[in-house]
DNA sequence: TATTGTTATACTCTATAACTATA
DNA sequence: TATAGTTATAGAGTATAACAATA
């Protein structure tokens, strides 16, 4: 504290939004991966345990798919939820397995449904309910408004 | 295609604005990547070299810290940059280096400067001026509205 | 031929611990 | 004691290429 508290830097990427979404996206996610740490989960894994669950039945591809994450990256995920014995595969197709929820999985889901929705109320309460739905909106509208697949 | 379109699936992620958020970013950083890597420069490399360009003399210590980047990780992260050319280190303090850009790092930022400013436009001209001025808004209410470092 | 699942591989980003040197 | 920089290490996430089996 010899400095007598330094001058503030120039923060030329302050005025880009990308730069913001970045860093408020960091930050959450990186909240979100300390609370749902106690489930022994990763915020990757727990939405593919929550759209199995929504899912039950469906194929890896098409999970996969719906929360863009590739294949090839799909197989050690998957692997690592069916070691932990929160998911199941059964033969769907000859070529393609069909994923479900054990029970165990099922109350997994529902645990991490808890953790996600207080981890929401926790960054979006800074929010009023009108500029959350505002913000909802307009996140809907920049995924829609890209060409390629987001 | 002799599923005749597959029904769709059961989404229950789409609710969270975190998610939609997480979605958001991450295919944001993706088109970022993609356009900076003709300056073979990643996303955080380009935005570290854009505060060392805005902030001649600074240390890595306090750069660091105005990105919320950890000073393990910036090590190599200036030592990439510094080999690239793109800045040069000075004896500071004794114990720490102050940064700054070279002729070509200075000519590189500014390329940088305009790759980013492409691509936000790219990203965020599917909104109206207003909402993306909301947009901002909101986003800086959710930095300053977190306990811990964000 | 196209799709599914898989393996291998590599790169980026992040996180922690431990060490040295300096304030 | 606190700070700056570094190294080593580990983990998560993502990307591409290639392969076998199946539609």
């Amino acid at each position: 504290m010899s400095e007598t508290s330094s001058p503030p830097l120039a923060e030329p990427l302050e005025d880009f939004p990308g730069y913001q979404l970045r860093r408020v996206s960091a930050a959450s996610m990186a909240q979100l991966a300390a609370a749902l740490a106690q489930q022994h989960l990763s915020p990757t894994a727990a939405t593919t345990l929550l759209m199995i669950d929504a899912n039950p039945g469906e194929t890896q591809a098409r999970i996969a798919r719906a929360l863009a994450i590739q294949r090839a990256n799909m197989a050690p995920l998957v692997a690592r939820l069916e070691n932990a014995g929160l998911v199941k595969r059964t033969i769907c197709d000859g070529r393609s397995y069909g994923l479900a929820c054990t029970a165990r999985g099922r109350t997994a889901a529902e645990t991490v449904k808890k953790i996600m929705a207080e981890h929401e109320a926790s960054v979006f309460g800074a929010l009023s309910q009108k500029d959350q739905a505002k913000l909802m909106e307009l996140l809907l509208k920049l995924r829609r408004g890209r060409t390629s697949k987001a």
